[in-house]
DNA sequence: TCGCTTGATGATACTGAGTCTCAACACGCG
DNA sequence: CGCGTGTTGAGACTCAGTATCATCAAGCGA
């Protein structure tokens, strides 16, 4: 559960109208925990009867990922999912039990990534990192 | 373009009989260079009037990608590619020209890994990494 | 207020990756 | 030979994501 508020200012940022299935996408996506996928959102916008078709909520969410408000990840499934996050460079660490994730800053990344450029002598443009774990209150839970 | 031999060996290691059609779609992935999708071996295999179904690259794929012969990433654009590897823990280093890889070891991430369990809290289980640039060759050519 | 332009929408068809099903086949073994 | 298990290929299917297109709503100038 995040705030809405990034996601309606990301698109007001951007200069995109803030229509109403937008705003309800924006609430859907503020009402999840942890990652979800696209077919979620359908599944939700369905459950509370809102009249909004798939391919809005396909756009929506393209665009809050163009303007850096969500994130796409991929599970070590191989799955694509959805995270909405700040709009910085970061990485996320998602929670294998519950889903939810954190973000995480440079934390010594970024010596990492030239050590890797110096010994490979690739000019590195840009990485996808994902962690995975269980997050704290899972791991005092014991839940599954 | 690599080595047959390490496809097979994995196979074999595991206990699967060393068929023609996997021999077949082992040499259409030593063959390429860099990364692929599993549509590029369809194509290869066409392309090459090999009587080998779809479903059986697929399952070929999927049982390298289990014993670790072969590794899927995700491109920055979002799309899963497949690279042949050694059978151990370690990261890709993808050129963004050519899309051939390296493959690089620790190089200080476990460091990293630690560091970021330290600050969140987090059991780290796993983790996805890929960097993205141009490698030497590409860089001196100055090509595309 | 009318009417135009532009952005946004929703239904639907489509694509493309990957999976599932199932009947047929091939090997190893008694 | 005849059985059992592992493998195969064709094709149907699923599911995420995209493209098409006619309709609709907001902003704006005349």
């Amino acid at each position: 559960m995040s705030n809405v508020m990034p996601l309606l200012a990301a698109f007001e940022r951007a200069g995109h109208r803030i229509t109403s299935p937008r705003l309800a996408v924006a609430n859907l996506i503020a009402a999840r925990d942890g990652h979800f996928a696209a077919a979620d959102l359908v599944a939700d916008a369905r459950r509370d009867r809102l009249a909004i078709g798939r391919a809005t909520i396909f756009r929506a969410l393209e665009l809050l990922i163009e303007l850096g408000a969500v994130e796409r990840l991929d599970l070590p499934t191989g799955e694509h999912a959805y995270v909405s996050c700040e709009p910085a460079h970061h990485h996320h660490v998602v929670c294998s039990s519950c889903g939810r994730t954190s973000e995480i800053d440079d934390a010594g990344l970024r010596a990492f990534v030239d050590e890797v450029a110096r010994r490979t002598g690739y000019a590195l443009e840009s990485h996808r990192l994902e962690l995975f774990g269980r997050c704290p209150a899972c791991r005092s839970n014991g839940a599954a």
